[in-house]
DNA sequence: GTGAAAGCGCTAACAG
DNA sequence: CTGTTAGCGCTTTCAC
């Protein structure tokens, strides 16, 4: 059995209440009796229960992080940011793979809530009706990490990402391009979907140039669907010039599908991702693509949350940060 | 204040212990009674409170995972192999990055604890006389993924490194290479720089090639010091006909510095990886590379701490998962 | 500056 | 099949 807090009281010679003291580094302990305290401590072995204190304090010290999927590049890199922060302020993080699947996130808000966290980082596809009576269950605080409240009722961290894409799309069309192919996500996707899609066809709009269906393919974000994709884009009668994909992973496809082909990126075809992973440097010609700051985006969402769990004021309920587009090798001008 | 069982127990007519058994699906329960308790439950939304339940019942369905750094590549891949089994086995996890700091990783070997995890799933550099110190206190079981322990004191999965080594570049010295080049990690990791070295020097010998230091440059697993490495190679006298790497990130760096230099692979170099991460089909040409099984060293991993937390007995402490070689476009015959 | 005592919400004997 | 009763190990008033 592990020595309890009441063990070390005996071997100290003094109260339950006293060791408790020394051990949250209440200052009301007189030194002599926190030496003393001390001692005992290390002489036992001791270490605080924090499950005991939990109960006790009702607090665990301990967030859930809802993720769809953690194997991928994209969110990893926002989950270091998220895991970053909280032990920057000491929490501890109770990571939990959703696979975008709304059962298993409903589930998963439930055993965290359960397991009594202190609050909660949510990251997932869109947020239904049915996500959000969940969370506005929730007795704790809930913070949104590059996803979409189409109703704002939450707090969340994202970018503006219609206007990244327009931004794409638009430096696409100023370097003379009219024929500009789009490989989305499926457009149910709030974010690589939807809005993503209306960036695009914004910037066509404000280019003048007219929407034409042939021009977007809904691929599942892989390499492969990239390549693919580039392969129906070319055996088009009148192909694109050039080809934004809504990530990085996709883009990579494509330039490899179109070297496949013996075409040559950017000369014959220019190639935009977007979020700028670690994977745009990796390639020939490197990938030019927009610049979502992924680990600020959960470092932030981080942050904000422990704002709310402090119940300290907040100005901005939802935070927009800024995005950029890094002109590489894919696109033939630079910036 | 949420429900607690006591409330849940008046609203329903029953006591605590009955709720309780419902809660936890013992079958002692008359199903009238459970219905009513079921019923009471959903009035108020109650929702079991996991922490007093592990302060009584000293289990917390939670294990502890230490992880170097969760935006890796490679270790988000074994991350997701051991969250899917402890998901199938009912267990959250807490996830740590540790950065491969020795105090950082005992610090949360003992963060974990104070959590009252009911096992640990750790994954680091080395297993150090003060980490076993540590890990031998633990009262609960620790499993090591894809981590080297000198003296195989503690269950652990991995791959025969050494073997896997070998056996590439054995492939390469049976191609008829007489230089073949091999970036490394630091030697002083255990399973990248040493253990690793340690199958090429073999597989030379068993070649009857004489070892040459040149050969043999350091990197920091990043695809710059692939794209660096290459250059140094290509400027000795005798260039290395072939080059092995202890990572597909380095190898997918050697490859386009070999091509930014005007070289082609296979052609003038042959280039084979280690890992078979999702990289090795992301470049063109595509990688051939040792295929470690990530995710199942997770999922493996996972799977033991399960038994060792079940008190089953089990029969191999240590267990070591296959390896292949799998060869791709960076290397000119298939094996 | 220190101690006593009452819970926190639940499980787990033990009775009945 | 159901209820009673101790705790689990700690925090937190409230006294002194």
């Amino acid at each position: 059995m592990n020595p309890t807090i009441y063990d070390v009281a005996r071997e100290a010679g003094v109260s339950m209440a006293t060791v408790s003291r020394v051990v949250n580094g209440n200052p009301n302990v007189k030194p002599t009796t926190r030496k003393k305290v001390l001692a005992a401590i290390e002489r036992l072995g001791y270490r605080p229960n924090a499950v005991a204190r939990g109960l006790a304090s009702k607090k665990s010290t301990t967030v859930g992080v809802i993720i769809p999927d953690i194997s991928s590049i994209f969110f990893a890199e926002l989950a270091r940011g998220i895991e970053d922060i909280a032990t920057m302020y000491k929490y501890n993080i109770i990571l939990c793979n959703s696979d975008q699947n709304k059962e298993k996130e409903i589930h998963l808000i439930n055993t965290l809530l359960e397991k009594q966290v202190d609050g909660i980082v949510f990251m997932g596809g869109e947020i239904t009706d049915e996500h959000a009576e969940q969370l506005r269950r929730s007795p704790v605080p809930v913070v949104l990490a590059a996803t979409i409240d189409p109703k704002e009722e939450f707090p969340s961290v994202n970018i503006d990402y219609k206007q990244a894409v327009n931004d794409a799309i638009s430096f696409l069309t100023e370097q003379g391009h009219k024929r500009i192919g789009m490989l989305s996500g499926p457009l149910e996707d709030p974010i690589n979907g939807y809005q993503k899609f209306a960036g695009y066809r914004e910037a066509l709009e404000q280019a003048g140039i007219a929407f034409s269906e042939d021009l977007v393919i809904i691929g599942d974000y892989t390499h492969d669907s990239g390549v693919e994709a580039v392969g129906t884009f070319m055996s088009l009668a009148q192909p694109p010039t050039a080809i934004f994909t809504s990530n990085d992973e996709m883009a990579l496809g494509v330039i490899h599908g179109a070297q496949d082909s013996g075409r040559s990126v950017p000369e014959d075809l220019e190639v935009v991702g977007f979020d700028d992973t670690r994977l745009a440097t990796m390639v020939r010609p490197t990938l030019s693509t927009v610049v979502q700051p992924l680990y600020d985006i959960g470092a932030v969402s981080m942050r904000l949350l422990t704002k709310y769990m402090n119940k300290e004021e907040v100005s901005e309920h939802t935070v927009c940060l800024p995005h950029r587009l890094e002109s590489r090798g894919s696109t033939k001008s630079l910036s």
